[in-house]
RNA sequence: UCCUGCAUAGCUCAGCGGUAGAGCGGGUGGCUGUUAACCACUAGGUCGUUGGUUCGAAUCCAACUGCAGGAGCCA
């Protein structure tokens, strides 16, 4: 019966029977006896193991190449060594899987370019196990936080007849022939009528919130925008909560909350992985976590936002003006030199802004609001939803939406409208803040990106 | 979609107009309670593709392809 390494390596008293299973990390030999550093991923950390060269499974021992998969019993003893509290002293080898001389994981560093050429192989590093690990903690986080606050998880549909206007182009669904000689109809089609992959959920997340108040989805999201950067990827993670008889000031309050519960969850759960991404990723991580887990975040009006881009004497790229969209610069400017923390930016102009959201009562803004922090940009982005019937109407007209399309939304108006509001995180956006790796491809298992679905 | 940069051994890179190099990894041998061990030997490359300039191109120029960074859009 095998035992993880992980538990291995946290005992307090050594055994006098245990079982390991893993990859060979690295192995080295002397004439009475080889050292095995062995790692199942089940932690960073690997365990050595000691074959002694008189072990009648010692043949196999040269057969546990880097790379290599073998299961071995042995007892669990202090280490002689400096590096290690335990290490394994075999008394059976067995080679699982070998593995041959073209292997092309190392022990000395790869390139992320390269890796992301070995999706398939890279989990066995050290950066990619601990990344993983660090995703799969902050799911359950995820769910633990909503499901704790009485929060209803719903599965919205992946392939959707309804865009999320403003969202972003969409991939077309579709099981007509593209080589098909004769013009084809849309009434031909799977579904007799054009579908596409979802955008967001959050369009149908609205139903549910207005029949069980406070729900919350967490699921994969398509986006066929051209996007060439290290913070967008086609096919990603989202998480939208939300709430009935909610206004902007309680959906900011849930969103920084979040945030905050989330990292502080990592730090407690993934502390030997942060350590690891702050000695070799990024220096200043675990001080900048601390920081967002401790102190409030800042946040300001879209209109005092201007303002202080405004005042700060500094030379932008692109011009700030009342009523243009804050650009990149202008939102690290703010996260990483006037504020020095996240900020939280609420109430923008009504004409930069989709259909859906509230106008506020000065006419010109809307209940938004976006959180934004350093390095990263927009984590959040989440607004108060328009439940006034007229001004629903008024946008959908302005924005050219049709009744045959959004009726079953605009009916959330009409039967039983009540104030609420929400909000979308991007998954993959919280794990480059929380593990500081800085390019999307390196926090999805499989990135999918414009001219880029290998795997 | 736009702008910029890069492409040389399995990997990481040096060479930047005159016969293709190092480290790591692989193989072989040695040595040692080792720690990305160490020492010796060894195999391994149409220098991304196509065309041009030149007596001569990995090196200069152009196009293409791929990758990366930034912008826009957004999460």
């Amino acid at each position: 019966m095998r035992t993880r390494i992980v538990s291995i390596l946290q005992r307090e008293e050594p055994l006098d029977e245990v079982e390991v299973a893993g990859w060979v990390r690295t192995r080295r030999d002397s004439k009475a006896f080889s050292f095995i550093e062995l790692n199942d991923g089940s932690c960073l950390r690997s365990i050595q193991i000691i074959a002694d060269a008189d072990l009648p499974t010692y043949g196999e021992v040269s057969r546990l190449a880097t790379g290599a998969a073998a299961s071995i019993k042995g007892k669990l003893v202090p280490s002689q060594g400096k590096n290690q509290k335990w290490e394994i002293l075999a008394s059976e080898v067995r080679v699982l899987g070998e593995c041959p001389e073209d292997y092309p994981l190392q022990k000395k560093g790869h390139s992320r370019e390269f890796l992301r050429s070995i999706a398939h192989l890279r989990p066995r590093t050290n950066l990619f196990g601990a990344v993983f690990r660090v995703r799969s903690r902050l799911a359950h986080a995820i769910h633990t936080f909503f499901q704790e606050r009485g929060f209803v998880y719903v599965h919205t549909p992946i392939i959707t007849g309804s865009d999320c206007e403003g969202a972003g182009e969409m991939f077309r669904v579709t099981t007509l022939d593209p080589h098909a000689a004769k013009r084809q109809h849309d009434a031909d089609d799977f579904f007799g009528r054009p579908t596409y992959l979802t955008v967001s959920g959050q369009l149908e997340g609205e139903t549910f919130a207005c029949a069980l108040a406070d729900i919350y989805t967490f699921g994969p999201t398509f986006r066929a925008e051209n996007s060439h950067t290290s913070r967008h990827a086609s096919e990603f993670w989202m998480i939208e909560p939300e709430m009935a008889f909610c206004d902007l000031q309680g959906d900011m309050e849930l969103a920084e909350e979040m945030v905050k519960a989330l990292i502080g969850d990592a730090l407690t759960h993934c502390e030997d992985d942060l350590k690891f991404f702050n000695q070799f990723v990024d220096k200043g991580l675990l001080e900048r976590l601390e920081h967002v887990v401790t102190k409030p975040f800042e946040r300001v009006t879209y209109t005092e936002a201007v303002e202080i881009l405004l005042q700060s004497k500094q030379s932008f790229e692109y011009p700030v003006e009342y009523g243009l969209n804050l650009q990149s610069e202008h939102e690290r400017f703010l996260t990483e030199t006037h504020f020095r923390a996240p900020v939280t930016v609420c109430d923008y102009p009504k004409d930069i802004k989709p259909f859906y959201m509230r106008r506020n009562d000065d006419e010109k803004t809307v209940a938004a609001m976006d959180l934004l922090v350093p390095e990263i940009g927009e984590l959040v982005g989440g607004s108060q939803r328009e439940e006034r019937i007229g001004l629903l109407e008024e946008n959908m007209r302005a924005h050219e939406l049709s009744m045959e399309d959004y009726g079953w939304y605009h009916d959330l108006r009409k039967y039983g409208s009540v104030p609420h509001a929400g909000f979308g995180l991007g998954f993959e956006r919280l794990i480059m803040f929380v593990t500081g790796v800085a390019n999307i491809r390196d926090v999805i298992p499989f990135p999918r990106t414009p001219g880029s679905a290998a795997f």
